[in-house]
DNA sequence: AATAAGCTTTACGTTTACGTAAACTTTATG
DNA sequence: CATAAAGTTTACGTAAACGTAAAGCTTATT
């Protein structure tokens, strides 16, 4: 059987494989995003805080501030017990879902321009060298 | 035949227009995003800065920086004279295309995400009243 | 004439997401 | 053991995208 990789990671590792700074990682830290426990001083990083880590990136990609990144990490964590719970969750997602529908549809309108602007500057070109 | 509708318009329509503040329009004509005429002092908006204006909002909610924006109009009006002019842009519609599309690889997997949670939480309600 | 409504510029304040530097501790290695 | 490498906290700095006065024009209406 294959060991499953890596179970612990420094700061450092994991700044290498995101590409991202110490800094950084510990600003996610301050905001509560990803709460790495402690050996001594040092912070020790998990499999858990690596998902943390990705999807705040994700996040980043998409526009996403640190506070609605966070807010979508409550969402997994929260309280799911009571039914108003649940339906205060569910309306907060229902509204994650049109944001990002709009988002879609932007992307593709962007896309489809670009296309365009493309295949125009194709045109120009051929037009201009043989 | 009806009218066109209108063809000018003050700093306060187009605010009004997008519900966005007149502060935001100045700060997009500090940025270079949108040039309107003047009519003595006051600003007169016509319709290509309303289209500007949109392609503006559409940015933000992509999670465009003003100045990503701005590179896209200039993508637009760019030099398209000279051969080498046209491959720096074909190069840079490349690479905004190439963002797009991991966006929207992103977008669907969270989408993914949030459909899987809205499952889960309608089975819980389901479960927990009748 | 005065007051309100809408426009203008100037300019300092604010939030977010880090960058950068200082000063210090811990760990690893020649 | 000394020194370099990597970690830590504390704290001030910065760019972006406006917010928020302040102080002053210019019409329009009462």
């Amino acid at each position: 059987m294959e060991q499953t990789a890596q179970e612990t990671y420094s700061i450092g590792d994991i700044a290498k494989e995101f590409d991202i700074t110490t800094r950084s990682i510990r600003f996610y830290e301050d905001q509560g995003l990803v709460t790495p426990t402690r050996k001594g001083q040092t912070r020790i990083y998990n499999q858990r805080d690596r998902v943390r880590l990705k999807l705040i990136l994700r996040g980043k990609r998409l526009g996403f501030s640190l506070a609605e990144t966070g807010r979508l990490f409550d969402l997994y964590d929260a309280d799911r017990s009571s039914a108003s719970q649940l339906e205060t969750i569910m309306k907060l997602i229902a509204q994650k879902k049109s944001d990002l529908s709009q988002q879609l549809e932007d992307i593709n309108a962007v896309l489809i321009e670009l296309n365009d602007l493309e295949t125009n500057c194709l045109d120009t070109l051929s037009r201009i060298e043989p």
